[in-house]
DNA sequence: CCTACCGATCGGTAGG
DNA sequence: CCTACCGATCGGTAGG
């Protein structure tokens, strides 16, 4: 039950154009990076991406949501299962600093870009964007509720860990002395042991 | 000594241009945002800003380099100080941590924009980052050396401090249903708590 | 501080 | 997938 040859080809350009989009609007901004480098980057003429694309915007939110929505399914998983509050974290500070350091680009342009999503979409993804900063933070709050955890503000915590896996952005550009395992351990060494008890 | 009136109105205009255009940048990013919007925000037309400032990339260089010569200066006059590792590390959370809070769009635009800054003033500027990292990496070293701090990444524990502190932009544009205080003592009992002996 | 304007570039469309 | 082109907008200058 394959696609046939051509709509298999054109979905693949249509994911390059993504991904090279991805890489753009990184290193650029998503206002810093024009259609015309986008499609020289890839070898054909600016018209031809609207063959595969609807709009710069179009592929703003592809990136922006196929990455948001792995995140939120991580999260839910992890609400369901089983184990402490602290447990959870740990594991949401692991998730999230493997998802900066394997797909770097699209997780890049989310938490840098998103802010330029058009209006209705924008208002999506805050929103979403703030339900899951709730999950989190109740996750802390039932931690220190149960006395696995300092009492701490759950929402600087969960601030701090989110911007702290932002931050890792600097450690994929540089000179990597250091291993994706290392700098792990030392995320969840520094962020859990701020807040356990 | 005060300035002839006409060179007091015009760098009183000059300031207002550039306080305008960091809550812009901060908004918009630097290359979402355009010289007429500018103009038209403070009321005059494009051409007019031009007796003021130079260039759009100046008034980049200029919000930049305000914020980051007072971090440097206060890092340098920290290094001289007396106290351990750790207070001086807990100091420099609140002195970020206020400068974020104080001077919230200058501050944004510096760690949301610098890579828009033109290719000599970004290698500037990178390096001079660079600089102030590794000497914060120092100060963690040297707490570790002396037993005062947890023996982890010095690298890892200093983007976590600076990548927070980014992060409080959200905290900032919120409904604030916490004080700038509160903010303040959790990002220490946090940052500090996780690398503390 | 304005009017008038420059060349360059933008996202995107028509038509093949 | 291309050529040809649209109207809009960009940063910035000339000249007053």
């Amino acid at each position: 039950m394959s696609l046939p040859v051509t709509k298999r080809k054109k979905s693949a350009k249509k994911a390059l154009i993504i991904s090279t989009a991805a890489k753009m609007f990184r290193e650029k901004g998503f206002t810093g990076s024009s259609m015309r480098d986008l499609a020289e980057n890839i070898g054909i003429e600016a018209a031809s991406l609207y063959n595969h694309i609807e709009s710069k915007s179009q592929i703003l939110n592809e990136i922006i949501w196929g990455v948001s929505h792995d995140c939120k399914l991580q999260l839910e998983n992890l609400e369901a299962a089983n184990g402490t509050s602290l447990q959870k974290i740990e594991a949401l500070i692991r998730f999230h600093t493997q998802m900066m350091l394997t797909r770097f680009e699209e997780y890049s342009v989310m938490v840098n870009e998103w802010i330029h999503l058009e209006t209705g979409q924008l208002a999506t993804f805050a929103a979403e964007r703030r339900r899951y900063v709730k999950k989190m933070e109740a996750m802390v709050q039932e931690g220190i509720d149960k006395g696995e955890l300092k009492p701490l503000m759950p929402y600087v915590v969960v601030l701090n860990i989110l911007s702290s896996v932002r931050g890792l952005e600097f450690w994929h550009k540089s000179a990597k002395s250091h291993t994706a395992v290392e700098i792990e351990e030392n995320m969840v060494a520094h962020l859990i042991g701020g807040i356990k008890n």
